[in-house]
DNA sequence: CTGCTGCTTCAAAATCTTCTGAAAGCTTGT
DNA sequence: ACAAGCTTTCAGAAGATTTTGAAGCAGCAG
């Protein structure tokens, strides 16, 4: 297919892909396996690691990696067609599930060993010291650890919150927020 | 100081700063720049940015670079104490200031351009094509765009609920989410 | 059993990010 | 105007991450 050809959403599907791989830069994730979530969230059907290989122009061995990457989140998953020795893989289809899997994985590896670090960080800085300048270290320090570990167990909550709920309840927390004002 | 003479304060900071530069990778933020801001949250008075050097064993390029992006951010601002020549730097000081001021960046930097973006997929797609295999990709590339510029614009407004709030609105927002179960 | 297809792994290569240190730029005091 | 003290910049070095491609594995059909 020359360029010349090329449909509207076929460009239309590059630019998405290229998007998502953007983004994923901001949040500490690998943008190639960004752009194979991008492509499998836009397909209609399962894909091949063939067809991931030729959409985005990289190796196999680094669909495979990134594929395994993927389903190790639990946001893609293996299928396969009857008579198709080959492995197909899909997407969660449901934008809210797909945000609760990604929450859920996140708040497990990040959100939670932060707040038991945060309280080791308490722990370790003892009783309050004698000499007046470790005192005021000792003091801001351990104000600062305390308000953050505050903060960081309301967002604690907020996941919690989101991931027991059903769709709408992000959308309701914000009209809720607006209340308050 | 020799390392036997540490005192239990400076082996805490220590923790906390190494927590901090750490958390930072998931984050896609420089994980120096992070323990940077670490330091100067946790350090009862500015600091200078030959003390930022010793502290963390970097270069002076190096602090200077970063102090320039974290006072870009928002998050840190130069100081002066009287009869010294040298700049001081300190962090904000308030931990939902701070929030807030990293939010109302990322926001600006990132979700305000998906949206764009995200509106530019949709009209690239164009109208609903005629080829019977175009037609799937259409539709289902359409379907998955708008739900997720659904999602975000919700992300978004719950931003500009949090940006517009109080400290204690997050808080008060997860009880009342707490209730809708 | 053998050959074929497709998947995975991993060491080395390529690429991208971060850091250093020397040089240039300011500012202030003399 | 000059020197001293401090800060900024940036090209190249160091370090980290990502990608490739070839070797090896596994299941299946003949």
């Amino acid at each position: 297919m020359t360029d010349s050809s090329v449909s509207a959403i076929t460009i239309a599907r590059r630019e998405f892909v290229d998007l998502w791989g953007q983004m994923a830069n901001h949040w500490g994730i690998n943008r190639t396996m960004s752009q194979i979530h991008a492509l499998l969230m836009i397909s209609p059907e399962p894909l091949t690691a063939e067809q991931i290989m030729e959409e985005l122009q990289i190796s196999r061995g680094n669909v495979s990696m990134n594929l395994r990457d993927l389903i190790n989140w639990g946001i893609v998953r293996r299928t396969s067609l009857p008579g198709d020795r080959r492995d197909f893989f899909v997407t969660e289809q449901d934008v809210w599930s797909m945000f609760q899997i990604i929450l859920r994985e996140r708040k497990k590896r990040e959100l939670d060993p932060l707040l038991s670090r945060l309280d080791e960080c308490m722990a370790r800085a003892g009783r309050k010291p004698e000499t007046p300048e470790d005192k005021a270290a000792h003091e801001s320090y351990v104000k600062r650890v305390t308000e953050l570990r505050d903060f960081f167990t309301t967002f604690d909550r907020l996941s919690s919150a989101l991931l027991d709920n059903q769709p709408g309840s992000l959308a309701k927390a914000v009209k809720l927020i607006d209340k308050l004002v």
